[in-house]
DNA sequence: TTAATATATTAACCAAAGATTAACAACGAT
DNA sequence: ATCGTTGTTAATCTTTGGTTAATATATTAA
């Protein structure tokens, strides 16, 4: 098979580290798209279809933490690493928190980072199958953009969603009639399963449901202790 | 919701750090069983069915690696940590080509150890949703959907089922016109087999009973001493 | 036939899960 | 500095699910 390379979103600030690290990385296959801060970083990653992001987390005006909720907020998948010269226990945690696949402390070997990008890129290549296309959604008499986050009744002025919501409706809509499981959404959306999240995540269905009110055919249900359930009634075919 | 805790394999030969590693990761809600080696380990392993390993790598007569590819040997899926005390490059390489999914120097801090843990757990999960067991029974002119909870008459509105009942039909269902061992439904349902989980399951029979009651060729029978038997009369054939 | 054990059925009770609204905190955009 | 948006936590209420108790009926062995 034709091994199409991999393309890596590198941001550090420090330019005699970063084309170093840049050159590493390009000998060893991938391609690699470098920028200086944090800024430069996120603006390349709207533009772009990175397979993984490595942050440096020290950087001036927007940290490596800021860049990755942002990119985050865009990307529910792409795997991040972060680097930081610091290890300080706050720092490590406050990646993970943000949702971070990796965690480098500088000095680091190059050979070691080597091996944790092939890790994680692999893992996400199995885990990579129901994925992100689809992002229009007919439910009854409704319309769900999630790429704009707009929801549209009938002929009516869009609601616009919040990012939760949206993800929340379309997680529901991948699942249209059937369980879609909480654990499920909790650990995609919110990523992480607790007894907050949780409640949080009740919250947002009671919200669904009022946006959904307007079509009697369209109902999200409870199924007590698996999940949720969109069901659309009535359905007529589509051509 | 009903939370299953997650089982850890902790293989740690001092046992000082072992115990309280352990202590550390049950009060954090996580089933460990702890092996203090190698050998032990692996017997362990083989027994039960873990969500994740956690294995030092200095052991006594079989090291962290050789555990790990036995495991790996074993299974594909499982995570796998490693703790080393030393963080020699060599050790790091060697434990990612082993398919470790992350790595740990001693000493350090159980925090960043659990945020680790949960961040491969939840990825693990994620993967894991392809579930294709068999949810769907025609129970004589009853529709069962053990997934949707949904036991449905003819083409009559579905009657919603709680788990226990929905279970416990499942299991007469997997059996039918057969012997369902009471033995089997109160250790596999009830996770226990005393007076009292014996009483409960009674109850449910009879629920069960009630809602079956519609169609005169099912029923359920009791075989005094042994369990029961779903039986379906007059069956025609289905197409 | 009777005593002992097993099963049936209904109702009472309690705990867990979910629904809904409101208060609050974080943060970006005026 | 203020405002609007977003998301979390809290408080309260409702629903659902499961066990236990109480009582009645069956079955079996002696």
């Amino acid at each position: 098979m034709e091994e199409t390379h991999k393309k890596i979103l590198l941001v550090e600030d420090d330019p005699n580290f970063g084309a170093v690290l840049k050159d590493y990385l390009s000998i060893n296959d991938f391609e690699v798209t470098l920028a200086k801060n944090g800024m430069e970083g996120f603006e390349k990653f709207k533009k772009d279809n990175f397979d993984l992001c490595i942050l440096d987390v020290m950087m001036p005006y927007k940290d490596g933490y800021t860049l990755a909720r942002e990119i985050r907020e865009k990307n529910k998948e792409v795997p991040i690493i972060f680097l930081t010269a610091k290890s300080m226990k706050e720092d490590v945690l406050k990646g993970y928190k943000v949702g971070a696949d990796d965690y480098l402390n500088k000095p680091f070997d190059s050979e070691v980072l080597l091996m944790k990008i092939k890790a994680i890129i692999q893992r996400k290549a199995s885990e990579t199958k129901t994925d992100n296309a689809k992002f229009e959604f007919q439910i009854g008499r409704f319309h769900l953009n999630s790429k704009l986050r707009f929801l549209t009744f009938d002929k009516e002025e869009p609601i616009k969603l919040s990012p939760k919501e949206n993800e929340l409706l379309k997680m529901l809509a991948l699942h249209e009639n059937d369980l879609m499981p909480r654990e499920l959404a909790l650990t995609k959306i919110w990523r992480d399963d607790n007894y907050f999240t949780s409640r949080s995540m009740d919250v947002y269905i009671a919200k669904l449901r009022k946006y959904l009110k307007p079509d009697e055919d369209v109902e999200i249900l409870n199924i007590h202790g698996e999940g949720f359930r969109l069901v659309v009634k009535n359905k007529v075919e589509e051509k």
